[in-house]
DNA sequence: AGGCGCTTGTGAACACGTGCACAAATCGCG
DNA sequence: CGCGATTTGTGCACGTGTTCACAAGCGCCT
């Protein structure tokens, strides 16, 4: 039924929709296009200017406009951009037309706050599994689902069709874990353990690391400590202590 | 005081660090190359090739060691890299001589599990304060620290000398923190919210997204899905309504 | 109907990041 | 002491991503 309007196939004549393959900078901000446009939708927007969305999703208008393109937009020139359609482009191109299996590994601090997470059953994805190797936490139920023993994986995977796996133990469980998750047949998995995963070909992981993301901002924070010491060419030592600069330039921020 | 001795002084005879001003892409990737550093200096390597550590960190030995010449390199050809001097090169570059407190903003879900998160500390960070903008959760003590109120702000960066703010509170309220944030003088800002935040120049903010992740995730395995579907050149009404192709290709993986 | 203003889509220049391949440097050994 | 094995540091070519600037297209208003 319906091809013509369903989000995923495109105007061509063509059958096969073939997704054209997407810079990964641009599948990348895909999903923040996505986010603020269901912003948008919800506060009743029914276009959107590429320069609006732009704006709403922190980027330049020229660069969105040439993602935009890449998945054969859907423009109108002189309106914009039809939002309802959009969001039906980008969830057909991001494969979120259906709602995704995952896997949580791990239930410890963090996974029990993944578990909790309501940002994922709002966006395409659904907790079907929630696992981990110690036998204490088998049994839990957090959150309507209750933990199994990571064993369990090769029957969960079957009932579930588990398409993604996300990996939330200590670095030093994650590889074998990833190596279950690969036999059972998952192809993409998200790795919160601070170590590098080595999986086959074909295999997508993503890695998310919070101490990485601090010593990033850290590096930056050195590094504005240590020009602005620099003019005043007085102390090293204070490049080191930065006491309490502050607040002069706050209220640049309001600004909005 | 001991400038000397301290890891950060290049060897030359300049006073200044005068820190060098590393491509993004390297940043990004020496807390990598430091933890990976760290896993070699415990299992006792006292030196490391190029080639070894780039394994350890999962990159190209050209990258890592085209990385590594940026900040002034200390290799020796023909031996490699001493991983004690590289490690305090690194943490040098990164800031991470001094202790950095970091303020966590939110207390829900996310926000207990990065306050119980082990990995901060043992990586050149301390969560100096916990703060919630629901005077419900204000008292609670969470790891040895107590929640205290949003507005407690200001008395609390002026006492800890905040450095970083970390953001994990729900989207609305974001901003509102932001801006409170970079009023008393921070400067770098970890957010976790599903949202753009706006800040003045010379505030740096870097996003965690847990569904963007999954939903990158995502699309690589819709494009797989239907890269293995093409050959079959079934259904282009499959394509765009999956009901329920799944497994099929689950098997492909498993090929090391 | 026609013109005008606005917005998209994109060609082209530019900046950035990556990877190869090799010369220069160092160590260990005979 | 000199040679060969090894490994770093880097010049260069390439690919990817970003930004500008503008022609083409669309709707609205007169």
């Amino acid at each position: 039924m319906s091809q013509h309007r369903h989000p995923g196939a495109p105007g061509r004549a063509g059958a096969v929709p073939a997704l054209p393959d997407l810079p990964e900078a641009t599948v990348a901000r895909l999903p923040e296009y996505l986010r603020a446009l269901h912003n948008l939708a919800e506060t009743g927007n029914e276009t959107i200017s590429s320069e609006g969305l732009a704006n709403a999703a922190g980027v330049n208008s020229a660069k969105l406009r040439k993602d935009l393109s890449h998945l054969g937009s859907y423009g109108t020139r002189g309106v914009g951009y039809d939002v309802t359609l959009l969001i039906e482009q980008i969830e057909y191109v991001l494969g979120l037309t259906q709602r995704r299996a995952v896997a949580l590994v791990g239930v410890g601090n963090l996974g029990h706050a993944l578990a909790g997470y309501d940002g994922f059953a709002g966006r395409g994805f659904r907790i079907a599994a929630l696992l981990d190797a110690d036998p204490a936490r088998v049994g839990e139920e957090i959150n309507g689902l209750v933990v199994q023993h990571v064993e369990e994986l090769p029957r969960v995977a079957a009932e579930e069709s588990i398409a993604i796996g996300v990996i939330a133990t200590p670095a030093a469980a994650a590889q074998r874990v990833a190596d279950q998750l690969v036999a059972v047949g998952v192809t993409s998995i998200l790795n919160f353990a601070p170590c590098v995963l080595s999986v086959p070909d074909g295999v997508d992981v993503r890695k998310v690391d919070l101490a990485i993301e601090l010593q990033i901002l850290s590096f930056h924070e050195h590094r504005k400590a240590s020009l602005t010491a620099l003019p005043a060419a007085g102390g090293s030592a204070l490049t080191a202590l930065p006491g309490g600069l502050a607040v002069t330039e706050s209220q640049e921020a309001i600004g909005t």
